[in-house]
RNA sequence: GGGCGAUUAGCUCAGCGGGAGAGCACCUGCCUUACAAGCAGGGGGUCGGUGGUUCAAAUCCGCCAUCGCCCA
């Protein structure tokens, strides 16, 4: 320890670089983020929401793993039994495309090494790449609990994957159904809706003539989509749509198909868009699906599932979509069929993972109802059980819940969760059991298993309570669900909060957490999204590259506010800065003071004053991580830490600390390693590195900083002690201030004096004296009680504090011009104030109806300002005749 | 189309009913034995516009404008 003290000396600057690694594998080795078992504690718990395991690190991971840190280890120093559960998702689709990215450098598809060989595959890259994003997390100084990480596709995950399957199953809830999904012609399979991203598309509108069967004329219908005509199976208008009224009931010939369809009425037709009258293709559309339910119409699919027209498609068949569209229309333009086209703008959807449009399919699929599901995870939240932290996300939450259409849980890859469903290859029976089963009832043994995997957050929706080992009962779950709060970014509210509120009533009987902080979205410098493909996207481990992981961690939880916010490395430079002065303030206490252990004094009123702030700060910093305002502590910390401690204590503690007298040196060292103990303290949950680094030179028996007591702040305030160093502190800085615009140079030795009328303050100041002296630079003459009494004074400059005013005597030195100015700008400030002050009580309503300290507060300033002014003019009249 | 949010100092943001704040940038002076990633001092804003509520509005309510986000 004392060879790391020495060793500080030749350290004026603090480098992460050197630190931050050394700390992260002592903790590991300690074991010290892993919760006591059977401890008999508090406990206290977070799930780490899973991170994609393809995925790796990026801002929003970074803000929100800092903030859930931040909350675990402050947890843990009070003693909590804490948990912060560690694991990934297998995420199907992205897992998948990236093995078959591999496969495809090899020249292979997965069709070619078939479905176990491509399974070995996919384990073997998330063997060897899947704990990128952990490790990711260790750098930024996580305190999750490594050792029992999870994954999704763990054996035990899957058992309860399969429990809950099963027993929704049976419940109904999960069925089978021919229906029409969201598809993505690239990746081979369904989408939920949530795995849609639309877009506004600068695109075409088609209006194209529909020929009348058996008479003259046509119809002209508008589509964005003139490929999906092949399947069209009707044209539909509004009913009220006078124009259309003489053509239902009709037939029109489809172009280039030759189809003789009906055309219909119905209330869904907007007679306002296009024509007014729509083309109706089931197969191909969410609405005209629904209308051909509904009318009876026939569902004629003319693609392929990869995106091609079919045989359907006659003279088309076997053209990409887009290339469809273009030959189509040019036919139609070719037969005089197309009346006009149009610019339009619209929405398309296209998978979230691979960019390409989303068609809408029908298939034969797996769908999960919600209603049942929704009503109590909705009440939960409406009754408070479940609160969100900012609370307008709950409304986000409760509208997307009471809207809940059907969940396709089903996708068509190979890795994930394969469904536990069985098919009798004799009777056709459907059996859904948790283990495979040998015979159907029907005696038959050839069964064999649905080829389709799960919803990869069919899995993360279990994941508060699969992660502590349910289905089996275990003391963990016991002892840490529900957890207490999930951290999380608002694109995740739909995907799992909401999921995961669902299972966990369901399955647990008692929501998965009590408290649900949505993290605001760190935006691009151009206020917009960030976004990988425009490249505005800040990669948070080259903030630790160049910045450190403390101050990254702070600047982002300096952004964390309930607003989203624009990027600025500013504020990350701001928390290097803010880290490298604790660095040099522990400098100076680590080397300056005597070899004593620490321990509170408070013999000097500045010890007194730290004293006193010190508990306001843990106090206030407490509460104010209660009510998860990380941006607020953040600035709590810096105003305590840079503006109170090391601005006026270190300051005032330098005359006694250097000084010789022994005994006053050995009292302020140790009350300077108490108080650093203590800001180390306070710090850490926000600075890990740098403070357990630190911690360790204290000269104190010790083990880790991170195990250590976080500061309670329950301690007595000295309210004395805050108003005269306050006072102190004013008449400092009004010297400083007129030396400053004096343009005093710091060589010079002024001598000032005091005129306080009050005897007490007066007192106080002269107790302190020496105090002012070293932190001014200036000599006091004395402290009167009148200008009188202070006898002859040379040419004084007078600047006031509170209750009373400096005289600095600065002789030829003077300037007399910068006195002038300052003194007339100081009567124009005082006299603004004054008649604000004399406006507002003079309004018998003001006096009458506002509160009666508020009136009072009013008076005396009122009264203040009087006295000022009076003591302003009167110096302005000493020197240039009557005030201005 | 529906909803949510923002608009405060040159920039990035706090404040959210009782006299406008921070960091950065800027100006002046300092290599003062913890720190120039620093120290001391200073300048700078009719708090987007417009109505209203209130004794009192950056703060609460209505409308408008601009920007952003989400859902369809």
């Amino acid at each position: 320890m004392q060879e790391a003290r020495q060793q500080l000396k030749n350290r004026k600057r603090y480098s992460p670089g050197e630190i931050e690694p050394k700390w992260m594998s002592r903790w590991l080795e300690s074991d010290l983020f892993a919760p006591s078992a059977g401890a008999g504690r508090e406990a206290y718990a977070i799930a780490l929401p899973p991170p994609n395991v393809t995925g790796s690190l990026h801002m929003g991971h970074a803000l929100n793993s800092s903030i859930q840190d931040l909350l675990i280890r402050r947890a843990r120093m009070q003693g909590k039994n804490a948990l912060w559960i560690c694991g990934t998702d297998h995420a199907g689709i992205a897992t998948q495309n990236q093995v078959e990215k591999q496969l495809a450098a090899e020249g292979l598809t997965r069709q070619q090494i078939g479905r176990k060989e491509f399974e070995k595959r996919a384990w073997k890259w998330r063997d060897q790449y899947g704990s990128t994003i952990i490790n990711q997390l260790k750098r930024l100084g996580c305190s999750l609990d490594y050792r029992s990480e999870r994954f999704t596709l763990d054996e035990s995950y899957v058992r309860a994957v399969y429990r809950v399957f099963t027993a929704l199953y049976e419940k109904g809830f999960i069925y089978r159904d021919e229906y029409m999904v969201n598809w993505c012609t690239r990746c081979h399979t369904a989408l939920s809706d949530l795995e849609v991203e639309h877009q506004e598309c600068e695109d075409k509108l088609y209006y194209i003539r529909y020929p009348l069967k058996d008479e003259d004329g046509y119809l002209v219908i508008a589509t964005a989509r003139p490929e999906t005509m092949l399947g069209d199976t009707a044209v539909a208008v509004n009913p009220g749509d006078e124009r259309y009224r003489a053509f239902v009931g009709k037939q029109v010939v489809l172009p280039l198909v030759g189809r003789e369809i009906p055309v219909i009425a119905d209330g869904y037709v907007d007679a306002g868009f296009g024509t007014g009258a729509l083309k109706i293709t089931p197969a191909h559309d969410p609405n005209d699906f629904e209308i051909g339910k509904k009318h009876d119409l026939e569902e004629i699919n003319v693609f392929t599932s990869d995106g091609r027209i079919n045989k359907q498609g006659a003279e088309f068949a076997g053209l990409k979509l887009e290339d469809a569209r273009e030959q189509i229309s040019g036919r139609l333009e070719q037969e005089g069929l197309v009346e006009k086209v149009e610019p339009y703008s619209h929405s398309v959807g296209a998978c979230y993972r691979c960019g390409t449009a989303i068609e809408p399919y029908i298939s034969l699929q797996w769908f999960m109802r919600m209603d049942e599901l929704a009503a109590p995870a909705i009440r939960a939240v409406e009754n408070g059980e479940v609160s969100f932290v900012p609370k307008r996300w709950t409304g986000v939450y409760l509208e997307w819940m009471r809207s809940l259409r059907p969940w396709c849980v089903s996708r068509q890859l190979w890795w994930g969760h394969r469904l536990p469903v069985w098919y009798c290859d004799e009777c056709g029976q459907v059996i859904v059991r948790e283990t495979a089963p040998s015979t159907c009832k029907c005696g038959s043994s050839e069964l064999h298993q649905e080829e389709d995997v799960l919803d990869t957050w069919f899995s993360s929706a279990l994941w508060p309570f699969a992660t502590l080992g349910w289905p089996d009962a275990s003391e963990r779950l016991e002892e840490f669900y529900p957890t207490n709060v999930l951290v999380t970014a608002r694109d995740i509210i739909f995907l799992w909060v909401a999921r995961m509120i669902m299972m966990g009533i369901e399955f647990e009987g008692e929501v998965p957490f009590r408290d649900v902080i949505i993290n605001p979205t760190i935006m691009a410098r151009d206020g917009r999204r960030m976004s990988k493909s425009l490249g505005t996207g800040v990669d948070p481990l080259q903030l630790i590259d160049s910045f450190g992981a403390d101050p990254t961690r702070f600047g982002l939880l300096n952004m964390a506010s309930a607003q989203d916010v624009r990027f600025s490395d500013e504020r990350i430079e701001m928390s290097r800065n803010f880290c490298n002065k604790i660095f040099n303030a522990a400098r100076f206490v680590l080397l300056g003071v005597a070899d004593v252990k620490p321990k509170r004094a408070s013999s000097c009123l500045a010890d007194r004053w730290i004293d006193s702030r010190l508990t306001a700060a843990a106090a206030e910093l407490n509460v104010l991580l209660d009510r998860y305002e990380f941006s607020e502590a953040t600035r709590l910390l810096y105003r305590f830490v840079w503006n109170e401690f090391c601005d006026w204590y270190v300051e005032a503690v330098k005359p006694r600390l250097y000084g010789a007298d022994e005994p006053a040196r050995e009292e302020v060292s140790g009350h300077l390693l108490y108080l650093l103990d203590n800001v180390l303290r306070m710090l850490h949950p926000f600075m890990p590195f740098l403070t357990e680094e630190l911690a360790a030179m204290l000269p104190k028996e010790r083990g880790c900083l991170i195990d250590e007591a976080f500061p309670p702040g329950d301690g007595e305030r000295d309210p004395k002690a805050e108003a005269d160093m306050e006072l102190l502190m004013a008449v400092v800085v009004s010297l400083r201030t007129l030396r400053g615009e004096l343009r005093v140079p710091p060589s010079r030795q002024a001598a000032a004096v005091l005129v306080m009328e009050d005897q007490a303050a007066r007192q106080v100041v002269q107790d302190y004296a020496d105090l002012i002296e070293s932190l001014a630079n200036t000599r006091l003459a004395g402290a009167f009680g009148s200008e009188a009494d202070a006898g002859t004074i040379g040419r004084p400059a007078v600047a006031l504090v509170p209750g009373g005013k400096l005289l600095l005597p600065l002789e030829e030195l003077i300037d007399i011009e910068a006195e002038k100015t300052r003194l007339v700008s100081a009567i124009s400030k005082i006299k603004q104030e004054l008649s604000r002050s004399a406006a507002k009580l003079e309004n018998d309503r003001f006096v009458s109806m506002a509160p009666a300290h508020v009136v009072e507060q009013e008076r005396i300033k009122l009264n203040q300002h009087q006295q000022e002014l009076a003591e302003l003019e009167q110096q302005f009249e000493r020197y240039f005749g009557a005030a201005g």
